[in-house]
DNA sequence: CTCTTGCCTTGACCGGAATCAAGTTGGCCA
DNA sequence: TGGCCAACTTGATTCCGGTCAAGGCAAGAG
């Protein structure tokens, strides 16, 4: 970002401090902005007519989320929820419709920005039509992980309990306990608490029961 | 459109007549601009590892695609592929980063029309994740379609053959031909070939089961 | 007119993941 | 230290939807 759109932004901008369970908005809720997460961990999440819910997203520090609502002028189809205590920025609208009023640059940092997030979307579908749920698993876990690491150890920490990462995988609690047990049966990785330690990265990308 | 985009469009625009079965681009292919159907239907799929089809979106007259993948500068995560002849108009990437330069209303134009791919999407997330394959049918056949009609017959055309709308719902064409018998069984709708007559549209909005 | 071909339907069976129902475990507070 | 609660695990059972297999049927070709 340049200085310029640091200060223009800084002007509609609050600073959200939430504690864990804080709901930011509603499903239905009128949109006013869009927000950026600065630490901790929020979750997109629908609830169906039965009342189950389904976690869309989590989105974590660095990453932005409500652009395309505020852009339609229709309530949220989603409601967030803080899963940690985080900080939250919310950019306020007309900030942003100012600045691409002004700037093209900024207009088109904006479209980038959706396009990434249509295209993450269109993964989940891919994920959700095509995969099993063990594969999703092992998505999961070997997500935005592309290095080779051949031969060591991975250590990573699951950013949320897990009937949330459960429910983004689209299984249930018990399915995504059992599916992690058997990859530690196989040897693949090693589970404590929130901890996970994938053994063989390369063995588990290629794992296929 | 104002008349002055429709200059600017034109200059970088090519129409494709396409026949039925023609594939407009591949996964995979560089991506030089835009497209909107201009007749016909064109469905936006995946190949999964093993060699199955999703079908993704099915585009109908009026309907463009492809903008995200535009704006990424990445490659078509989908393919596309005519599903009746059809007339394509292809926009050039260069118009429209020429548009956006020089047009924030334009470009605000883009936005919104992005959004609302991304909420498609979503709503295709819940409808995967929170409904059942009957449930995802019933809403397949009330689509777009919130006029009250009490007491009067709906007649419906499916736009594509059983197998791609079957794919598109992510059930398997079995499955759908069962569901479209249940309905029928239960009185609700009539199908024969292509076309769908609903008896009953707020009876079949509430069915279930 | 009959043969092929693509599209759809129907039936029998199977299996992956959900559901239901108990346990465990660990952190936290009294 | 004990009790409590949330998070997680484990087992038994069920069921939705997939798979496999066998037709049916209409349209076009020869």
């Amino acid at each position: 970002m340049s200085s310029e759109e640091v200060e223009r932004v800084a002007q509609g901008t609050r600073e959200l401090q939430l504690a864990r369970g804080d709901v930011l908005f509603q499903r239905g809720d009128h949109c006013t902005g869009f927000h950026v997460v600065i630490h901790g961990n929020v979750k997109l999440a629908l609830i169906s007519p039965q009342g189950l819910e389904k976690v869309l997203e989590i989105i974590g520090p660095g990453q932005s989320f409500g652009e395309a609502v505020m852009f339609m002028g229709k309530p949220y189809p989603v409601y967030a929820q803080a899963l940690t205590d985080s900080l939250v920025l919310h950019i306020n609208k007309n900030v942003i419709v100012g600045g691409i009023e002004s700037d093209p640059a900024f207009c088109q940092k904006m479209l980038a920005g959706l396009s990434i997030r249509l295209h993450r979307m269109i993964q989940n579908v891919e994920s959700l039509s095509l995969r099993s749920s063990e594969q999703r698993v092992i998505d999961y876990l070997l997500h935005d992980l592309e290095e080779i690491k051949y031969g060591q150890d991975v250590h990573i920490s699951l950013s949320a309990n897990k009937n949330v990462i459960a429910s983004n995988l689209n299984i249930t609690p018990e399915t995504f306990s059992r599916i992690l047990h058997n990859l530690s049966d196989a040897g693949l990785i090693h589970v404590e608490g929130k901890d996970v330690c994938i053994k063989d990265v390369s063995k588990l990308r290629t794992y296929d029961k």
